[in-house]
DNA sequence: ATGGATATACGAAAATATTCGTAACAAAAT
DNA sequence: ATTTTGTTACGAATATTTTCGTATATCCAT
């Protein structure tokens, strides 16, 4: 059960899994830092997305809140599945050099990088 | 001009990086193996492709020619960035673990990410 | 030259995703 | 009690992407 979310209902998801549990007016406010976005809309994607079973939301006071029925990890699994295929013709380590080449990460995350890699290589023999 | 493909115009892309300078029926025919597609349907996506400037043709025979406008490398620096910033909260090292936590990389593409690593923390300093 | 196969052009339908207006209702403030 | 505010529900308008039917032109074999 993968779902593969909208880039619009991925913003959402990413609100939810930062800020936990959330209402409508929660989440609006925190896209609407990033661009103009009607309540209404938010509103109207959120219950989609609980139609979907995206998310869950608890009914019982008249406010409702939602929280994320996937977990990110699930989600980033199936999108970074779908980069590395659709744009790096399957080769996940071309993606990784392609990431890492870009300077973004600090020396402390190549370090842990680094060790990941040993590890892997020490299991893989 | 960092064009955003299409997740169709992509497929397409993708065909064109690979086998060079293609016609409509070489890169339908390809994309069929994956999914039955209709040869005006590819025609069609690149016939827009090549008014967006994704792509450009080569008119001169009846059957067109068509070629990448665009960079697969620019491609995946645009959309790799974007998968960061909508699903790893823009942490690129988050998106290289789990990227490499898949065991999808040989021993050999494991080696070759170390040593682009060593070779940052080198310039880093 | 005629017929069949293969091309492009192009409009429009279909499918999908996004945005928003309005109604209905509940809670809170006056 | 009445008004204002905040909330959900929901249909519908927009926008975007994808698919395809049909017209027209060109090439090639007969």
């Amino acid at each position: 059960m993968t779902h593969k979310p909208t880039e619009s209902e991925l913003d959402i998801l990413r609100v939810l899994w930062e800020k936990g549990p959330s209402t409508v007016r929660e989440v609006n406010e925190i896209l609407c830092q990033e661009k103009e976005t009607g309540y209404t809309t938010t509103l109207k994607l959120m219950q989609i997305m609980a139609q979907k079973g995206i998310v869950t939301r608890d009914e019982s006071s008249r406010t409702h809140v939602y929280k994320p029925a996937i977990e990110q990890q699930n989600v980033q699994h199936t999108l970074l599945n779908k980069l590395v295929d659709a744009a790096f013709s399957g080769s996940a380590s071309q993606l990784v050099m392609q990431a890492l080449g870009q300077g973004k990460a600090s020396k402390a995350e190549l370090e842990e990088i680094k060790k990941l890699i040993e590890q892997l290589e020490g299991e893989q023999k």
